[in-house]
RNA sequence: GUGGGCGUAGCGUAGUGGUUAACGCGUCAGGUUGUGGCCCUGAAGAUCGAGGGUUCAAAUCCCUCCGUCCACCCCA
């Protein structure tokens, strides 16, 4: 409903019908990380502003128009963080994690922010799963890094994923690389987009992933980098396809492949999911940035990474019909009508969750039909009723809501707990099994 | 940032100039004295995204704004 307050645009409320894709997320990302020894690492929400604009680069789009940028009232220049990679490297220079055994290798989960026009898995406030490996050049750590995200994905079912691969040479044999695309489109000139006719003196590697039809016609004659890769780019690169071929990661080397970032160099992969018309359908890239730490200040360091969205994720779960079970219905629902009774179910209540058994208390004052329509609509295994009788008698009455018949036994209100704990978890006693009960699958 | 589609109760929809805006799901209440599921009855719930305009009359036509979706751009 518009004039009142609603989420500003580009933002979205996660309501309790999504969380358990949440929740899955969350605890493939606890799992896989664990995996391969990666550690957690938070860092803020803003960070200055110049970090980024080094960072990032100040000619990409990110920086250039999608930033959240803001003086705040001490007059520092911040920005809301629109990728991790940055702040992470910031960390690690700032506390001297170069001092651990390398490479050092962290992920975050973290809320990032990019002013730009929403669309549906593009949002302004969105949120990435982000895995670095800072302080190694081995070809090893990004074919570590492209099994970890693959495998992420697997263990959350997803399937007919795509895992494209690429290298973008280092950064001095590219110049050459870019000098020779750019005399390969210059004469070709008038016939491209006006957008690609920018890209041709500012980023002419995004000549190659146009998704015009005349661009793409165009470029099939262009020369692709992978194929006059330098020794040790293309030696570096042989080695990464040979680990993901021993570790059975399934690959395919795209040769127009580039990323958006400016600091990426050798290897770039993104994973796409197969069918999947929507232009916002990458759910996660990565590649080696070995420039980057020293262009915030720190020595030469190499490092490798990826940021996945958990939004485009949820989209893709949903997209292929993988259903994640939501939490687990109440074990009791007691219901009561009268005026002592109300004391007697809250003392129930209390009772039954100390025993570990997850239960609803129905509202005082609706009708007991009511309140066991409710407690039925709940999933709720058993029903304790607690009336004006019962509670003369000093007893409740266990109703099974599973059994057609709807049969009940009555106990003293003191028992109802660990009646209704032996009912349920025969064999766990009465902390009902909380101490040994496996994880939740 | 550019171009286009859409916007009716919590959700999904009907209604395209003319009496109190309809239906399904959901919510709430009831179907005799205190007992769920199925079924039945009833109720609440919509300034028809917002503001302005045209008209005797606007959910319906026009303009602006907001939101959303699609393509571009960019990217997770």
């Amino acid at each position: 409903m518009s004039g009142r307050f609603q989420t500003p645009r580009g933002t979205e409320d996660i309501l309790a019908g999504e969380q358990p894709y949440w929740r899955m997320i969350e605890e493939a990302i606890g799992e896989i990380t664990r995996l391969f020894g990666y550690e957690r690492i938070d860092t803020p929400s803003f960070e200055a502003a110049a970090l980024f604009e080094k960072g990032t680069g100040d000619t990409t789009d990110i920086v250039e128009k999608e930033m959240y940028t803001f003086e705040d009232r001490g007059g520092e220049i911040l920005s809301l963080t629109p990728e991790a990679t940055p702040a992470i490297c910031r960390a690690y220079l700032q506390h001297g994690l170069s001092n651990r055994p390398q490479p050092v290798r962290l992920f975050t989960t973290a809320r990032m922010f990019r002013y730009s026009r929403p669309q549906l898995g593009r949002l302004r406030q969105f949120t990435q799963f982000d895995c670095e490996a800072i302080g190694s050049p081995a070809a090893l750590v990004d074919a570590e890094l492209i099994e970890l995200h693959w495998r992420f994905y697997e263990r959350l079912g997803l399937r007919n994923l795509e895992l494209r691969l690429g290298s973008i040479d280092d950064l001095e044999p590219r110049r050459d690389y870019l000098d020779r695309l750019r005399a390969y489109y210059r004469p070709l000139r008038e016939r491209l987009t006006a957008d690609s006719q920018r890209r041709l003196e500012r980023n002419p590697l995004r000549l190659l992933d146009s998704n015009d039809a005349r661009d793409q016609e165009l470029r099939a004659g262009a020369p692709t980098i992978i194929d006059q890769l330098s020794e040790e780019a293309a030696r570096h690169f042989a080695g990464v396809r040979d680990a993901l071929t021993a570790a059975g990661v399934p690959f395919t080397v795209d040769p127009l492949l580039v990323r958006g970032l400016d600091y990426y160099n050798r290897t770039v992969w993104e994973i796409v999911p197969v069918g999947d018309s929507r232009a916002q359908s990458s759910i996660g890239a990565g590649g080696r940035y070995d420039g980057l730490l020293e262009t915030l200040g720190g020595r030469a360091t190499p490092a490798s990474g990826f940021a996945t969205g958990h939004e485009r994720i949820i989209l893709e779960l949903m997209r292929q019909e993988i259903t994640v079970a939501g939490p687990p219905a109440p074990d009791v629902f007691v219901v009561h009508a009268g005026k002592g009774a109300s004391r007697a179910a809250v003392r129930a209540g209390a009772d039954l969750r100390a025993a570990g058994l997850a239960t609803f208390v129905g509202e005082a004052g609706r009708s007991l039909r009511a309140q066991l329509r409710r407690a039925n609509g709940s999933g709720a295994r058993i029903a304790v009723i607690i009336g004006e009788d019962e509670l003369a008698r000093g007893t409740a009455a266990l109703k099974d809501l599973r059994a057609e018949d709807g049969e009940q036994e009555e106990a003293p209100l003191g028992e109802v707990a660990a009646r209704i704990a032996g009912r349920l978890r025969p064999r766990a006693g009465g902390r009902a099994g909380a101490e040994d009960a496996p994880a939740a699958q």
